[in-house]
DNA sequence: TAGAGAACTTAGAAGCGTCACA
DNA sequence: TGTGACGCTTCTAAGTTCTCTA
């Protein structure tokens, strides 16, 4: 395994083609010229009218332009279950009442006798008539955003004219975390250009600052891929604006991503190997690690770094489970020594899971409290440091990426069927693509309309059950006619009422096959595995090999992200 | 060499536009 | 022609890994 990766690229592959001419730089730079407008920072705001009145212990109280500004943002959440919370409620407080006046502060003590009411409904009534706007308002709107896309949207880097991810300043409001959040409710200050890093290249035009601004500074590094960056004030971190998915740069690093992923599969038995024999080692720490890899190839576990302590929700992954996070059973569901792991992980997503697993885990939790760490002698950057000893570039997030193609490669095998209709193959394939995402446990709130819209698509097959039931009778009548007779106009009959039947068939297995597809997705996200772990060239492959078109799985976004794939790959593509 | 911070990827939710169907 | 469901896009939070510094 400790060969270096081949240094070739897309570009090589391509290069006689002209799709991806360029060579790659030396090391760590990123780009040679970098020009670009700035980000664009939304509009200032403006005050309430004056018929739109908050209210205090029952009493008119004209807020100041910064206190208004901060109500409404809590006004325009009141639909919204964070705003009954009391963690949000206090930070809300808390921050809304730093961005008061002197006199108001003194007033305003108690959220509770706060009346948003008419801030809300001002707001509801802004969105209601938003949505009312004629064809011809909406596309005036529409024309307007396209022109500030085409303004700011886009830079040139090298020679290519590329598309930014988000070059729009985040608009301030209130924070909202995801879970158990303690910051949740918390201002999002405005960023002001003051506020903003601007990086470019020297001899590019640098970007203006908006009239009567100026950059907190404006910097020329080409080892970062980053157009502009601030730090946002909740979490003190930095966010930046970056190129868009489908750019050339972007598109490099996503086929290096794979690249890697792809060296794994040829170490992959030995790595095995080699961690089975260190969960029997005479060190813990190496016990531990092998315990850990264990768990991050087979059950797809994240590398689950350390996090500060209330900064954010109490969310684990592998490294960072805590002995309350599983309990062992002797026997469960008629199996012998199993582990049942109940944790948030990111975005507080329940990972619930009953794996049988080996003793060294009971060994871990001797003498251990619920709040204690499962593996006290090993953390992610020890692991990440280990892998890399084994194959270069070896990271834990690594083996997500290899698991999840690797899987969808041998789903796609294993459902082939070349008899199936288009929709039942691609039935297969949301099978195949929802495998990995159960093991990579993408999932999401089950839509709302959910029950309501399958029951009106179950409604839709009884009645096309009933349609094909007439049809196939009128069939029947039809031949019965026409038996016997040469008379063309019957025979012309028999065969419309055969297409009617096919049509019919056809129209029934299509929703059927779509009741199966939505059911079985109910609770599971495919698009998060499509988007960043699924090798595409499988998919370009498959849908080859299929005769699919390719537009069938992947949109307009992800063909455009995902172009290198689509360029390069052929149908006997093997990850 | 560890800790902090920077840089970049991964993530689900919400918003929005489109399209099928009554 | 209006409406609602659905899929796509946008948004930004929350991870991982890299890199710098003391």
């Amino acid at each position: 395994c400790n060969s270096s990766m081949t240094p070739f690229s897309p570009s090589k592959v391509k290069k006689e083609e002209g799709g991806w001419e360029e060579e790659k730089y030396e090391d760590g730079i990123k780009w040679k010229f970098l020009e670009h407008k700035g980000p664009y920072f939304p509009p200032e705001y403006q005050t309430l009218p004056d018929d739109v009145k908050f209210y205090y212990n029952g009493k008119p109280v004209k807020l100041s332009l910064p206190a208004e500004e901060v109500a409404l943002f809590f006004a325009q959440m009141m639909d919204h279950e964070y705003t009954t919370k009391e963690v949000f409620r206090n930070n809300f407080f808390r921050d809304w009442r730093k961005e008061m006046t002197l006199e108001e502060r003194q007033l305003i003590m108690d959220l509770n006798k706060c009346d948003f009411g008419e801030l809300h409904a001002m707001h509801k009534q802004k969105v209601e008539a938003r949505k009312n706007l004629s064809k011809e308002e909406k596309l005036v709107n529409k024309e307007a955003n396209q022109k500030i896309v085409d303004e700011y949207g886009y830079c040139v880097l090298d020679h290519h004219r590329e598309r930014i991810g988000n070059f729009k300043i985040e608009p301030p409001g209130l924070f909202r975390g995801r879970g158990d959040h303690p910051k949740q409710g918390m201002l999002k200050k405005r960023i002001q250009p003051e506020d903003a890093i601007i990086n470019c290249s020297k001899d590019s035009r640098i970007p203006e600052p908006p009239a009567g601004h100026r950059w907190k500074e404006v910097r020329h590094d080409n080892t970062v891929t980053w157009l502009a960056s601030w730090t946002e004030n909740v979490q003190g971190s930095c966010k930046y604006v970056m190129l868009n998915a489908n750019s050339k740069l972007k598109g490099e690093k996503d086929w290096e991503k794979y690249e890697v992923a792809r060296k794994l599969k040829t170490c992959v038995d030995a790595i095995r190997a080699q961690y089975q024999e260190d969960l029997k080692s005479k060190q813990m720490g190496t016990r531990q690690r092998a315990v850990a890899l264990y768990f991050i190839d087979k059950l797809a576990l994240r590398a689950g770094n350390e996090k500060e302590e209330g900064e954010t929700a109490d969310t684990v992954g592998c490294c960072s489970l805590r002995v309350e996070h599983i309990t062992l059973h002797d026997t469960l569901d008629g199996q012998k020594c199993v582990v049942e792991f109940d944790f948030l992980g990111k975005d507080c997503i329940r990972y619930y899971n009953k794996v049988p697993v080996f003793k060294n885990l009971k060994l871990f939790m001797e003498n251990k409290q619920g709040g204690d760490d499962l593996f006290d002698r090993l953390n992610t950057q020890l692991l990440n440091k280990h892998l890399s000893s084994l194959m270069p570039g070896l990271t834990a997030k690594v083996f997500r990426t290899y698991n999840a193609s690797i899987t969808l490669q041998q789903q796609l095998k294993e459902l082939r069927n070349m008899k199936e209709n288009v929709a039942e193959k691609l039935l297969s394939y949301n099978r195949a693509n929802r495998a990995v995402a159960i093991l990579c446990n993408h999932q999401r709130a089950p839509p709302k309309t959910f029950e309501q819209s399958m029951a009106n698509l179950q409604a839709k097959i009884d009645s096309r059950k009933e349609q094909l039931d007439l049809a196939k009778k009128e069939l029947k009548q039809a031949k019965k006619e026409a038996k016997g007779s040469s008379d063309n106009k019957l025979l012309i009959v028999v065969e419309k009422k055969k297409k009617a039947v096919q049509r019919c068939e056809e129209q029934l297995l299509k929703m059927e096959v779509q009741a199966t597809d939505r059911e079985e997705n109910k609770q599971i996200a495919l698009s998060t595995s499509k988007l960043n772990y699924l090798d595409p060239r499988i998919s370009v492959a498959w849908c080859k090999n299929m005769e699919v078109q390719l537009d069938k799985i992947y949109n307009k976004t992800l063909r455009d992200k995902f172009a290198w794939a689509i360029d390069m790959t052929e149908h006997d593509f093997v990850f």
